[in-house]
DNA sequence: TAGTGGTCTAGACCACACG
DNA sequence: GTGTGGTCTAGACCACTAC
């Protein structure tokens, strides 16, 4: 327990009281709240970003299991409860999974259950398998207008493109059409990817550090065209999925573009409204 | 406050206590939680079902303030975290919602800003905006194969069919194809959809008590034929998002099912992941 | 048996809205 | 000022997992 260096948790603590007026001494007596300032913040949410930096910093490993409650709680010096809810909003968000009895990990792409948090593509029958993937593309190159101002980069900048397309159950159905930030992903190339068997995010994850946190899609109906249609197998002008995704890893950096191309004559996209 | 009848307090610590092994004297004393018992359940989670049960059985009605977290503590007789913890969940669930030194509300599909809480169709440029809506036709039928499936009722069962077109700034988007539960919606006319002014789901809440809680959507490419073209004013052929939603009602009853044909070229479908 | 997350309580104070 | 949700604490016990 506890194995943790006394010089960080004096950083943190001093990061946490820097919130509101000063905080009275922290003794034992509650209160330890925020006072009124302009740049109010709950303390579990100045917990949630402490922690959230020691998952970025890779203090704690994808898979890896973070301090118990407790510890944490003496480490920033709260209590459980705040420890526990700063945990809570985490996992809300997929950062890390808690396990009773066990302790809370840091979630990975790895993972056995979870590999279809991005990919909603479901076959019309039969449960979701991993497909095979062809590698048709990787090379650097210089970001296009579009991608840039996607990625929050310069036109021009350095980035690196792949185009691949996913076998399911040995059919053709989807065209990825992908672009990374140049500066992450460096020594990416075509063989890499194709000896790599799993996702495509744990890839990155393991040999780029670079973990892929959320994401948003744009969805259209599009025609295929002659090039993609002799890819997918499908005829050309085939309605397909157009989809159009930014993921973004911690503090909300984009650092990827995927433009994927879905068949869905045996597949459709699954969406959960609430 | 608490102007709760304490006969309804009864019932409900009655059926709190029903968890597991006889609960020891609810006094002050902590440890009311529940025992090794083959059916257990989390306090909280019973007062969640309790006051699920009171928003479905219309006790508070969408747009009005629920109780008190204080209030609803005494009447449950739990503390006021045990509450707070039941809320949580269903605010989480988009049931209800918090809104600081107001209270709690039910959730109601007329509120200004969560429209589109399940039209997820964006234009490529602008704000959303509520189209006009051209119902095609509204009659009652005999539920298809399919549709019984799907609405979990069996085939030739009643249902009502309503075929409309949405408008998004003048033009035609959206083909929708709608079955409800015949037994819900029994005076639904083309009339009174026609003159209603805002989202479907608004009336259905308001003139038939039934809310949409939830609801799950398929998504794929299809190509328009003829008559839809016609309606859409696209030419044939034309690629559209193909999105087949069920709608939920409270005890995750389906009570909708909608087949939309919408026209993605100058809108695309939001979806995010995370 | 020990450690972890999960539940529950009781009480305090803060931030916000409204009369 | 009063009432509401929001935050924070301290301590207790329960349930699950592993050794």
């Amino acid at each position: 327990m506890s194995s943790l260096p006394p010089s960080l948790a004096g950083t943190a603590v001093a990061a946490v009281q820097d919130n509101g007026a000063a905080a009275p001494g922290a003794g034992t007596q509650p209160s330890s709240a925020a006072a009124a300032s302009p740049t109010f913040s709950p303390l579990y949410q100045q917990i949630k970003a402490l922690i959230t930096q020691s998952l970025q910093s890779g203090e704690w490993k994808p898979g890896e299991m973070i301090p118990s409650e407790m510890d944490l709680a003496a480490r920033y010096k709260v209590s459980q409860g705040t420890v526990r809810k700063a945990i809570d909003e985490l996992a809300a968000e997929n950062l890390v999974a808690r396990r009773q009895g066990k302790g809370t990990f840091v979630t990975t792409h790895h993972e056995d259950g979870v590999k279809f948090r991005f990919l909603r593509l479901v076959p019309d029958e039969g449960e979701p398998h991993y497909g095979a993937s062809q590698v048709l593309e990787c090379k650097r190159l210089r970001a296009p207008a579009e991608i840039a101002r996607l990625l929050d980069i310069r036109t021009g900048d350095s980035v690196v493109q792949i185009r691949r397309v996913l076998f399911f159950s040995g059919e053709a159905t989807v065209l990825d059409e992908i672009w990374l930030l140049g500066t992450n992903f460096k020594g990416l190339t075509a063989e890499k990817l194709t000896e790599w068997k799993g996702p495509m995010y744990a890839l990155f994850e393991a040999e780029f550090g670079t973990r892929m946190i959320r994401a948003t899609e744009k969805i259209r109906a599009v025609a295929a065209d002659s090039a993609t249609a002799a890819l997918l197998s499908v005829d050309a002008g085939t309605p397909l999925l157009s989809v159009e995704r930014v993921s973004f890893t911690y503090g909300d950096r984009p650092v990827e573009v995927r433009r994927g191309l879905y068949v869905t004559t045996r597949h459709y996209y699954q969406n959960d409204l609430s």
